[in-house]
DNA sequence: TTGTAAGCGTTATCAT
DNA sequence: ATGATAACGCTTACAA
């Protein structure tokens, strides 16, 4: 157990007080070359790191910010993350990622880890209603941002996808294509990426003039066993789809175990698309259409975001685009007809 | 900003003394149902939450402890932050996620952080020789466990895969397929991981018999360009190989799209096994041979190993198989062989 | 059971 | 430029 070697362990072997220690060790100009020299001496010698608990405790600023993303082994959030933490890295803050793994009692968990922690600012990806932490959050008036997803009735500024251009994209795509009974595999209502998605899709297969048939619409829960429960579910149906719509990478996933498990050929016996392109998409058989989001970005930006948010600035949410890729996977039951 | 209500208004609110007000708000069994009540109530009412830093700061323990990882984007990685977060959940502790994105000096970064912070313990995928912050951690005595990696000099308990049987299985497995000459894509010899496998190749290929051509072997980052690149190198050799085996995930991938740009057909034109399996590598076409390892029970058992240093105990490192899953990219070159 | 006060490691104020 | 000392928010003897 760390034996502590404090401030005045260092003061006294430099000869010095704890006041000049403590200003040499900030940097506080107001400091002898010589006493300078000794008290980093005797530093170094003691090897004194100073305690960050107390040094926030007195002077705020805690120099850390809280990142937490919805499910870490999704490679999305994994890119998010890592381009917050970039961003904030080049600003001279550290990032401590906690994972909500879809769930809000651990999302409420590492919320109130933060909240104690007293970091600088939090950038959340949130999921459900909005009460608990993140409630005490806004309350507190912690600086928060919102990353890939909002929650209603919190004004907080967020960076999103632009979900409803994505998914017309897809949707009039795939009509394009010829089919015109898409099954849609979307994410829990409770999230905003969720509704945002599925009512976007609704409102394509309007536009689209498809056929609109309810029971070609399935939930999940944004992971991948979800997807393949989904893909069942439709394919098994009286009528199966020629084309399927997944919400996210880890039900397109999902859904493309379960489509070779029951010996269905991707791309020619049913299409598929994704919204969330994946690095690994491109080297499938066939390579996957894909909505792109623009991930590392979307982290970058939520970073900036906030460091301006914690510098007192109010900036506005911003919304980043989409595009689609097309691979092969969309060609399927009708490359006949396109 | 955090207009800091602390446990003075709380205890005013309720019209105890700090003191009391402290007792109930942590438990303490010497108080009233009187004074518990009314200070819950205050507290609520306040939306009261108590200060980590000051209360670490007094009491040690954070109940906070932090993983650093190599590498958030990598999916193995990920899954071991994921299994070590659940264990640590199950356990009452946090896990505080950083990213050290292959990079020593950053790694200095979060472990200095994590140290100033005063963490319960640290679980680390270290890189580098081991100076810097990883010698000061031990140096503090901090629960320290290693996972994945492990440096040299360093007595701390860790979690590895068996690095040497994986590699030996899969050169056993690519030379009874008929390969001879295998282009091996290795890691940084600054990492632990690394060095064993490309020492486990080097022995393998003795044992099997094989060419031991030293231009076969190449060294990347264990990060995906660098797989593209040593793919690249490889192939376009005099004498390329017949087969490829990569050192982890991410460079498979990298050989993977290489291989892909350069039109070759993995499989049937060219090997390829990786060392550590991925959910989409059953996906690809084909399907891909690798090295499996149980990366969510390494993160699981590194957690084990931290709880027990934390509670005083010295846990014996503990190496977990591996399990060769073979696909069909190893088929390659000389099906008509086996 | 409760209040008072000391102390955790720093920084900041105020003299000097 | 430096040294005391108060203060940050909390826990924990020590008294009462």
């Amino acid at each position: 157990m760390t034996k502590a070697v404090t401030i005045k362990h260092v003061a006294a072997r430099a000869g010095v007080s704890v006041g000049t220690a403590s200003r040499v060790l900030s940097g506080n100009p107001a400091t002898s070359s010589e006493a300078r020299t000794r008290v980093r001496a005797a530093a170094e010698e003691l090897g004194y790191r100073p305690d960050a608990r107390a040094r926030g405790l007195r002077s705020t600023r805690s120099n850390a910010i809280g990142l937490l993303v919805s499910d870490v082994r999704n490679p999305f959030f994994a890119d998010i993350a890592y381009g917050a933490e970039r961003a904030a890295l080049r600003a001279g803050h550290v990032t401590l990622l906690a994972n909500a793994d879809e769930d809000t009692r651990q999302q409420d968990t590492y919320l109130d880890t933060f909240l104690s922690q007293r970091v600088d600012g939090m950038i959340v990806a949130p999921q459900g209603a909005g009460g608990g932490n993140l409630r005490s959050a806004v309350e507190a008036e912690v600086p928060l941002v919102f990353v890939d997803r909002t929650v209603d009735g919190f004004d907080v500024p967020s960076v999103t996808a632009d979900n409803e251009g994505g998914i017309a994209q897809a949707v009039a795509h795939l009509a394009a294509r010829g089919h015109t009974r898409i099954g849609y595999i979307g994410g829990p209502r409770s999230i905003s990426t969720g509704r945002a998605r599925h009512d976007a899709f609704v409102r394509a297969v309007a536009a689209n003039g498809l056929d609109d048939d309810t029971g070609l619409i399935t939930v999940g829960d944004f992971q991948s066993a979800s997807g393949a429960l989904a893909t069942a579910r439709l394919i098994s149906g009286e009528r199966p789809p020629t084309a399927l719509l997944a919400a996210d990478s880890p039900m397109a996933m999902g859904a493309l175990t379960e489509l070779r498990a029951r010996g269905l050929r991707t791309g020619s016996d049913i299409g598929l698309v994704a919204f969330d392109d994946t690095e690994w998409f491109a080297e499938l058989d066939p390579p996957i259409t894909a909505v792109r989001q623009a991930a590392r970005e979307m982290g970058e930006t939520a970073m900036r975001l906030l460091l301006e948010v914690i510098a007192g600035g109010a900036p506005d949410s911003v919304v980043l685009p989409t595009e689609l890729i097309v691979r092969e996977s969309s060609g399927a039951a009708a490359t006949e007809l396109s």
